[in-house]
DNA sequence: TGAGAGTATCGACACCACGTCGAAGATGCC
DNA sequence: GGCATCTTCGACGTGGTGTCGATACTCTCA
């Protein structure tokens, strides 16, 4: 679809209330009305971008979080890594999110069920490393889970926006694992 | 200011894109060019009003970092509870603003500004912590501080917002400490 | 005491983006 | 060739924004 195509490719130097929907329409060879043939809006357009994004994260994932045991550090910076990859790979398509999940309650209620995904596997595998022994009890499995994929989402913001304080691009993921390695196993060597 | 009064009003039950200029102007009486006469836009009323709650939470945080020493468990859940207060106590504003800051650069400047200050008090007393040998050496202690209060400032918004994955207000003080200590001592009972 | 320099106010205008409606080309199927 | 459905757009009304010029309201100082 050439509107998608050209949101994305207009996401990449402009934020998205800097975009009319003529610029979109135009863009796509279509006129204003033709645009609310597809779309009901603006940020119906980026709801579908994220679907997609989302769509594709979900299998590259994957299932790493359920074989901790061989090498706990290495399957937990994966699981991190794989954020950070999904996160990466359509920026401009997260920045924009993270702007419009302010005011819009669809995109909100997507982003929030993917989280909620994300946290759900963290809060599972942080049990089941607790039960063989590896991770001793504390906090709440799903609590540090929450904060934890929370904190993952805030600082890689910030890091691709490149906004206020920031971890390097080179070291982000390294920072992010020992924490989580931190908080999970009160040490970074599990 | 009759205008800064009337927006953290009617903040408290709609968005800031949801309140038009003119519903700032009726508010406080006065018609529209004539809010122009104080205010050049929406979101300079915000910045206002984030400098103000700023202004107050400065204080309000005081230098709890500086006498770690004697019981730091206490001293650091202080300091969370200090940014928590900050955030709760201004509730309507600070969400506004987190919304703004994704479009607005001066509110994205301010904000970072104080998040800098934050990250440096943390990261002054991280290190003052390994200095006398109360917690051992780990990240770089910019980076740690910069992720830590990250995650405050994301898993408070998302507790006060209600929205997805969040926290339970009556505990997030305490989740958020315990992954403090845990990165920063490798240990919650330092 | 009244002329002039600020301060504060608003009516009226032009502008721009949005969303809708109704009419009119394509396209395909019977 | 006729009919239904998909696709397109010109033209309109609406609502919020920002500006301009005119008018009042206060001082102050000669």
């Amino acid at each position: 679809m050439a509107i998608l195509a050209t949101a994305e490719r207009l996401l990449e130097d402009r934020t998205l209330s800097e975009i009319s929907i003529d610029d979109l329409a135009r863009g796509a060879g279509i006129s204003r009305p033709t645009f609310y043939f597809y779309f009901a809006s603006k940020d119906a357009v980026l709801l579908a971008l994220l679907d997609r994004v989302v769509e594709q994260g979900q299998t590259a994932a994957g299932d790493v979080l359920d074989h901790l045991a061989g090498d706990p550090r290495a399957r937990w910076r994966e699981a991190i890594s794989a954020f950070y990859e999904a996160f990466r790979s359509h920026r401009a398509v997260t920045l924009a999110c993270a702007q419009v999940r302010a005011t819009n309650a669809e995109v909100r209620q997507l982003w929030a069920t993917v989280m909620e995904r994300w946290v759900q596997r963290t809060a599972t595998a942080i049990e089941a490393e607790r039960e063989r022994g590896a991770a001793p009890l504390g906090l709440p499995a799903r609590d540090l889970a929450v904060a934890l994929n929370s904190m993952n989402e805030r600082v890689l913001y910030a890091t691709f926006a490149d906004e206020g304080p920031a971890v390097a691009e080179s070291t982000v993921v390294d920072v992010l694992l020992d924490i989580w390695l931190s908080s999970i196993y009160q040490t970074t060597a599990p």
